[in-house]
RNA sequence: UCCUCCUUAGCUCAGCCGGUUAGAGCACCUGACUGUUAAUCAGGGGGUCCUUGGUUCAAGUCCAAGAGGAGGAGCCA
């Protein structure tokens, strides 16, 4: 197939060549003896703008092209005449692929609220902002695989649907084959779902965590990116009730490795967003937030801070508002740190993004591994501006006793852990990892100011649209 | 789930202390214009003022309930 792309044919050396390419068009100006029509294939931000002479089409043609409508055109590539760009096309044929009524098409060539694009998401992608903001996602993605296999990780696949419901991190949603209505019952009348698809009660998985590991106690380094599922009701613009989540597991590593791995993972993924998505950064940075190409290039070449739990409630309670009275909540060892303080360090105290930890045990899940002061978990929070928590992580409980222990006091169901507790009797071995939440990274790197603007097609509570 | 705010043309919004025929910009349609850059200029069409109930001589405007949306909080990634 002879088609070009449109940033083919803007990067490229050579002119005067014949030229075929589709795409959808985006603005339509013009006089009596030409029309002007700018198109855009999703290749890049870009347009290419298509000339068409009023004596080679009919006006009947042409007043079918409106914005929004799908054409293929065949011209040549020549030097502009005008001054917006460098190239353009002279049209010697056009075909309609797909009109656009421009009285009802919801798109104009004019600017859209993003709640406005959120009701009309099966349209959005033909933007220039989700254009970019889908383009930086593929990016962040496709790095993450690049960055742990330059590594030697190997990308292991956890399953969605569980049958534990010890995970731990939220409410699930429940996967069922029986029938809503006339479910089969036990004698004491509940759901009996030893009758249900697997034999017992699943979920929709809300971490592959616990998996992972069992992958890492004999792969050495893996890690997941799939999507994960909570059933929170949580209506906030940093929340989806299915995401994705990239989780590395390390057998060896402690804390610390565990830190630098995850400072030097998020700065490579910027880093690349930064090398490979220029033209789509800089339309971004234009259109809703002008220091956020600054804010990037921060993050890559500072070095995080790193504090304790216990030296970061030290700070707060030195801090102006907190001796002002200006913090909602109180601050005090043993309590977790709430939004309001997470900020302060971040973007007032250091100024660059924070990781805290060895936070005290009793706000941390079971599987954290215990420290010998008897009172605090080695786990660790990276926080960034403006969005907060990014990653959450912890170097894991190997040893058998303390983790039964840990389990049996926090009324974890003990049973449906054994084949995790049977990884620290036989060959336990000193391992770490972390959850990093994909949309939250597409969030600090776009600049966008809701998590349901940088996924596709979101899914939030009273919303499962398209 | 809690708190606050919002809902008027296809989109973004104005609409005073309740008052007579509800406005603007953009979009759309028609016309003008020899290369435009969200083209420009002139004219035109376009309304369930979110829904239901209430107060009033009179409700887009006041009150109540409901629906939808946004911001913040909690939970977390």
């Amino acid at each position: 197939m002879n088609l070009y792309s449109v940033k083919q044919l803007l990067y490229q050396e050579g002119q005067s060549q014949s030229v075929h390419i589709k795409g959808w068009v985006r603005t339509k100006r013009g006089n009596k003896f030409v029309n002007f029509l700018a198109l855009n294939d999703g290749s890049c931000i870009k347009n290419i703008q298509i000339v068409a002479d009023t004596d080679k089409f009919s006006e009947e043609l042409m007043n079918r092209i409106n914005t929004g409508a799908c054409i293929a055109v065949q011209g040549s590539l020549v030097s502009s005449q005008g001054k917006g760009q460098s190239v353009e096309i002279h049209a010697k044929d056009i075909v309609i692929l797909g009109e656009a009524d421009a009285e009802a098409y919801p798109l104009q060539k004019k600017k859209h609220t993003l709640e406005f694009l959120r009701e009309i998401a099966h349209l959005r992608p033909r933007t220039n902002t989700f254009g970019a903001v889908l383009r930086i996602r593929h990016t962040l993605a496709f790095a993450i695989h690049e960055y742990f296999n330059n590594k030697g990780f190997f990308y292991l696949h956890t399953p969605l649907i569980t049958g534990s419901d010890a995970e731990g991190a939220g409410q699930m949603f429940r996967v069922t084959t029986l029938d809503p209505k006339n479910p089969p019952l036990t004698p004491e009348g509940n759901v009996d779902y030893s009758k249900d698809f697997f034999g017992k009660a699943t979920n929709l998985t809300v971490s592959g965590q616990l998996e992972g590991e069992l992958g890492a106690m004999g792969l050495g380094l893996v890690y997941t990116f799939g999507p994960t599922f909570r059933a929170e009701n949580s209506n906030t613009s940093r929340h989806l009730a299915e995401f994705w989540m990239i989780e590395p597991e390390m057998a060896f590593y402690d804390i610390n490795d565990n830190m630098d791995l995850a400072e030097d993972f998020i700065k490579y993924l910027v880093s690349q967003a930064l090398l490979k998505c220029s033209d789509d950064l800089q339309f971004l940075s234009e259109t809703y937030d002008p220091e956020l190409i600054n804010r990037l290039k921060n993050v890559v070449e500072t070095s995080f801070a790193r504090v304790s739990y216990t030296e970061a409630v030290e700070i707060l309670l030195q801090s102006q508002p907190y001796r002002k009275g200006k913090f909602e909540y109180p601050v005090s060892w043993g309590t977790d740190l709430q939004s309001e303080h997470e900020r302060y360090l971040v973007e007032k105290h250091f100024q660059k993004p924070v990781i805290v930890n060895n936070y005290p045990k009793d706000i941390k899940a079971f599987y954290m591994r215990q420290n010998e002061d008897g009172k605090t978990v080695a786990a660790m929070d990276v926080l960034f501006p403006q969005i907060g928590e990014i990653i959450g992580g912890s170097q894991r409980e190997e040893r058998y006793d303390k983790l039964l222990t840990r389990i049996k006091e926090m009324n974890i169901p003990e049973h449906e852990l054994w084949w995790y507790l049977e990884t620290r009797q036989y060959g336990t071995c000193p391992h770490a990892g972390f959850g990093l939440g994909f949309e939250r990274l597409v969030l600090f790197v776009t600049g966008m100011g809701n998590i349901r603007d940088v996924i596709p097609f979101p899914r939030t509570p009273q919303n499962a649209d398209f």
